[in-house]
DNA sequence: ACCTGAACACCGTTCAAGT
DNA sequence: ACCTGAACACCGTTCAAGT
């Protein structure tokens, strides 16, 4: 991202950081008629970390964006850590965000099956639309101990525990699955977004000739040398369906097992 | 929303700074003997952080801690950033410390399933001992683009894949096997870390009475006040061996098939 | 050879002053 | 009522100067 040149770090009057100062002062004077509020302001560090990372976001910068003074930024945010706590809440909320205005995933779903896999591709969807963003869903101290990334909110674990129980899951089974799906959820998109972030920050590193550079680096590695190519192919898309299906096929047996034997231990899943 | 005095940041005279500053300054003093160097510097950050936490690590104060202004860190230390990657493959490497000062995945082991246990458990001492670092162990850019933490290194890529192609793995079994162990524990270990620090940041809040509290924001939440008790358990060792043993098992699964049938196909297993 | 003082270009944040 | 200028206490980093 913001620290490109790889370990050499001559930034101190970094051309990029100019380009970024100037560009973003002069696409603010556009969008500057109306007043602030502390939702443009979420908004415009939104897109201002999604176009030059969560490095490059500072108050003086984000003021310029909106063509203001960073220090008219404090009537509406407290400070800089409460600002990017609003960023994520701001990002995960667009979950909720359809044609109804209404939540898409507690009504109108058929069956626990068809929730959680819907709920899965809409968190998937906004990690893979803000993957400078998304590290931060996953880091930011939740709202509460047993709030577990990527599902944030209140609502949505109430969303999520709630559909589960009404479809039969025992309350320990349902937080259960809560625990496994959170789990399976941030570590998928985790990495797919992290490798997202790596394939663009190659490009900015003109260091010598790469194919060599590889190369070299793998001589005393055989195995990796011979499994390269398929490392390097995509299948997060597959991978992150296949692991999901999994998933629910796990959650379905722990189900049947509780409906048959009565018991709903928390230790039949992880 | 709550954007209280809980998020917000009001340390610009904070008591505790002052205080760190001190003691880190007081305790530098017996160990400053010796000459700097970059080892020296690497664990005095690793210690810094794992004690202050990886907000309070600046330049300056890790030179306090050495008895020794910022300024001379920068002859064996190019930068912040670089200090921040040196963190995390320090801490990363000290998989491989042992009485023999050996590899221990890499010899002696009973088979993959061995492997793949020991592995996993070192991996996830690691996190415990050092949940402060953890994060930064899934979020610095890896090596390579298809390098997938927390398994950061060429070795552990090296040592991950060998052992299973030589286990009767396909290349392509071993990476598609590699992709979600790799998945399992940065979802698994992210979550436990910040719980984690989640617990301690709660006992630095005197906010008014917590259990009151607590209970206003789950009264529109029904489901989730009544699993509210079941959540705030902790069960994180349980549901790692629990999901470690389910991971296995679809391995097996799809090496037996491989057998068998003579495909691996990737999308055999995500 | 190794460290420091002083300096530079930034930060986040506060607050009296402007409009 | 809303924004700014100036200021404060920090940053990371460089470099000539000290020892």
């Amino acid at each position: 991202m913001p620290e490109d040149k790889a370990t050499t770090s001559d930034d101190v009057q970094d051309p990029d950081l100019v380009a970024v100062t100037e560009g973003t002062v002069a696409a603010a004077e556009m969008t500057r008629p109306a007043g602030l509020d502390r939702d443009r302001i979420l908004q415009a560090a939104v897109d201002f970390i999604d176009e030059h990372g969560l490095a490059m976001l500072t108050m003086r910068r984000l003021g310029a964006s909106l063509g203001v003074e960073a220090m008219a930024l404090y009537r509406y945010v407290p400070g800089r850590e409460d600002l990017l706590d609003g960023v994520v809440d701001r990002v995960v909320e667009t979950l909720f965000d359809n044609d109804d205005g209404d939540d898409i995933y507690v009504g109108d779903h058929h069956g626990w099956q068809d929730y959680l896999m819907r709920l899965a591709h809409g968190v998937r969807r906004i990690a893979l639309a803000h993957p400078a963003i998304f590290p931060l869903v996953a880091s930011r101290p939740p709202a509460a101990p047993w709030v577990r990334p990527p599902l944030r909110s209140l609502r949505m674990v109430e969303s999520f525990l709630g559909t589960l129980t009404a479809s039969g899951f025992s309350d320990q089974a349902a937080v259960a699955a809560y625990r496994a799906y959170s789990s399976f959820l941030l570590g998928h998109l985790l990495l797919e977004v992290t490798q997202l972030g790596a394939q663009v920050s190659l490009l900015d590193q003109p260091e010598g000739d790469p194919e060599a550079q590889a190369n070299t680096d793998l001589a005393d590695f055989p195995a990796l040398m011979r499994a390269e190519p398929l490392l390097s192919l995509d299948k997060s898309a597959a991978e992150f369906e296949e692991a999901l299906e999994n998933l629910l096929d796990r959650l379905e047996r722990v189900l049947a097992e509780a409906r048959n034997s009565g018991t709903g231990d928390v230790a039949d899943l992880s």
